[in-house]
DNA sequence: CTGAAAGCGCTTACAG
DNA sequence: CTGAAAGCGCTTACAG
C-alpha cells in the first residue's frame, strides 16, 4: 500500500488520521492508491496502538421487546453518529449472562459499555473500570463507584398513576406486575402501593410471570375472577397493560375506561394504537440516549454524575377524565 | 503477565488456545496469574494474527420494528452461542447508509456480515467478499455472485392469501402495501394481484407510506372511504394489518371477519394479541437463523447455496372460515 | 511536512 | 511440552 502510493507507512497512516499534518499532495497519492487497492484502515490494529478501539458494547436481554428495541435503535444510531461502533451482547437466559458479556467487553477492549438489562457483579464490573472502560448502567439501583447510573423517576410516575385513578373516582385499585423484581418494577409497585395507602385505598396486587403481554392477560383474568374485581389497574409496563386490557374487554366484557381504568408504563408504540389508546408514562429515551452518548463518546471527563429523568405522562383514553 | 506466571509469552498464548499443547502444570500457573492480574486475552490483537476476528456484522435498519427486533434477537443469540460476537450497524436513513456500514465491516475485519435491510452496491459488496468476508443477504432479490441469499417464499404466501379470501366467500379484495418497494413486498403484491386476476377478481390497491401501523390506518381509511369498500384486505405486513383492522373497526364500525377479512404477514407478537387475532404468515425466523449461523460461524465451505423458506400460515380469527 | 524505528498484544512456525 | 523470534497492521514520538 505504502509502496504503491510511493510514500512511507507513516504517510498513509497520517492520510487517514483527521488533523494529521500531511500535504494535500501526498494525501491525494495515498487516496488514489487506497481506491485502487480497496484499502481500509484496520481499526483493530489501530485500536492496539491508540488507546481506543471505538467499540462500545451494549449488554441487553429481550431485544425483541418494544421498549428495549426502541432504546437499542436510538442508542445504536446516536453512538454510530458519534463515531462509535456498537457491539451487542445478548445477556438473555439462554445465551450466557451478564458476566460472560462483560468478559467479552474486556476481550474486545471496548471503550465503554452500557448495561441495559441485568446487573453485573461488582468484581467483574470493577475489572471493566480498571481496564479504562466507561461503564453506564441503565435503571439499576445498585451504585458501583466509578459507574454512572441513568434512570427514570419511577416513584413519581407511580405516585401520579395512583393519584390519577383516585381523582377520576376509581376506588378499587389494583396493580399488575411481573414476578421478575427488577429495580424499576419494584419501585413502581412500592410507590403505587404507598400512595394508595396514604389515601386510604386498598390495592389488590397480582404479581407473576415475565414482563410480557401474556402475564398481563393472566393478571387481568385473575383479578377479575375475584368476588370484588378492581375498577382501576396500574400495570407496571405497557406490555402488561395491553394484556390486562384484552383480558378485561375480551374475557369479561368490561369497558375501558368506563368500567375500569388502566394505566401502563413505557409508552411503547402499541400503547398508541387505536385498540388500546393507553394512558401511560413515556420513557425518556431521548434523554437516556443523549446522556449515554455524552458520557461514552464525547469523553466528558468531569466527575460522572448519576441522572434521574422524568417519565412524562401521556394522556390517552384508558382513564376516565376527572369528574 | 508472562513474567508473573514464570513462563514465556508463547505459553500464556497456548493456555488460552483450546487444544494447544500445554502441560496442565503451566496452564495452572498461567490461570493463576491471569486471575490475579485480571488478564483477558486481547481479541483484537489475536484477530490480527489469526485470520479471524470473531466479529460478525449485522446491517439493519428499523431495529425497533417487531419483526426485525425478533430476528435480531434470534440472530445475535445464536451467533453468540456459536462463539461469535455481534456488531450491529444501523443503516437507517438518519444514520448513514448501507455503504457506510459495509465500510465499517471492512474496517473491523468482520469474519462475515449479514444484511437484514437495504441493498448494498455491487462494488462495495465485492470488496467485502475480496477481503474474505462471508456475506449473507436476507430477503434481497439481486444476486451477487459469492453471496448467499436467504429468503422467504413470498409468492406462495401471497397466493395462499388470495385463495383463502376467495374460498371464504369474500369478493371485493384489496391490498395494502407501503410505498417502499422492497423485493419482499413487491413479490407479495404482485402474486396476490396475479392470483386474484386469474380468479377473475378485481383488487383495489392502496400503496403508500412506510411499512408501519400508521400507513395501515391510512390505507384502511382510504379504502373504506370509497363507494364500494372491499370486504377482504391483504396487508403485506402485520404492522400494516393492525392499522387496517383498527381503521376498519374503530373508524368504520365494521366487524372482522364478518364484514371484512384481513390477512397479514410476519406473525409479529401483536398479531396474536386478543385485540387483533390476526391470520397471517409466520416468518421462518428459526430457519433463517439456523442457516445464517451455519454459513457464517460453522465455516461450511461447500458451495454456498441460496435458500427459500416457507412462511407458514397461522390461522387465527380475522378471516371467516370457509362456508 | 516526511520517514525510520520502536512498539501495541497477540500467534505461529521453528528448534529443542 | 516449551521458548526465542518474527510478524500481524497500525501509530507515534523523534529527527530531519
Amino acid at each position: 500500500m505504502a509502496r504503491l502510493a510511493g510514500v512511507s507507512r507513516s504517510a498513509v497512516s497520517r492520510a487517514f488520521t483527521p488533523g494529521a499534518s500531511i500535504s494535500p499532495d501526498t494525501r491525494a497519492k495515498v487516496e488514489a492508491a487506497a481506491a485502487e487497492l480497496g484499502y481500509h484502515v484496520n481499526h483493530l490494529a489501530r485500536g492496539l496502538m491508540r488507546q481506543q478501539t471505538g467499540i462500545v458494547c451494549l449488554i441487553v436481554a429481550d431485544i425483541h421487546t418494544p421498549y428495549l428495541s426502541r432504546l437499542l435503535e436510538s442508542l445504536s444510531r446516536s453512538l454510530q453518529e458519534a463515531g462509535k461502533v456498537v457491539m451487542v451482547l445478548n445477556a438473555g437466559r439462554a445465551s450466557g449472562n451478564v458476566e460472560g458479556a462483560l468478559r467479552q467487553t474486556l476481550n474486545y477492549r471496548a471503550d465503554a459499555t452500557v448495561v441495559l438489562s441485568g446487573t453485573p457483579y461488582r468484581s467483574i464490573a470493577q475489572s471493566c473500570l480498571d481496564s479504562g472502560q466507561r461503564l453506564v448502567l441503565l435503571n439499576r439501583d445498585d451504585h458501583l463507584p466509578g459507574t454512572v447510573n441513568l434512570s427514570v423517576d419511577n416513584a413519581r410516575a407511580a405516585r401520579t398513576a395512583a393519584t390519577l385513578f383516585l381523582r377520576a373516582g376509581y376506588r378499587r385499585l389494583a396493580l399488575v406486575t411481573s414476578g421478575i423484581g427488577t429495580p424499576s418494577l419494584t419501585a413502581r409497585r412500592d410507590c403505587f402501593l404507598a400512595t394508595a395507602k396514604e389515601a386510604g385505598a386498598e390495592v389488590a396486587v397480582w404479581e407473576g410471570g415475565a414482563t410480557a403481554y401474556e402475564s398481563g392477560l393472566q393478571g387481568g383474568t385473575s383479578l377479575f375472577s375475584s368476588d370484588e374485581p378492581p375498577d382501576a389497574i396500574f400495570a407496571v409496563t405497557d406490555l402488561l397493560a395491553c394484556g390486562v386490557m384484552d383480558a378485561v374487554r375480551h374475557r369479561f366484557r368490561r369497558r375501558v375506561p368506563d368500567d375500569v381504568g388502566v394505566i401502563g408504563f413505557d409508552d411503547i408504540e402499541q400503547a398508541g394504537w387505536a385498540s388500546y389508546d393507553l394512558t401511560t408514562f413515556a420513557q425518556p429515551v431521548a434523554d437516556i440516549t443523549e446522556w449515554t452518548v455524552r458520557l461514552v463518546a464525547d469523553g466528558i471527563v468531569e466527575e460522572p454524575q448519576d441522572r434521574v429523568f422524568e417519565a412524562s405522562l401521556v394522556w390517552r383514553a384508558s382513564v376516565a377524565r376527572s369528574l
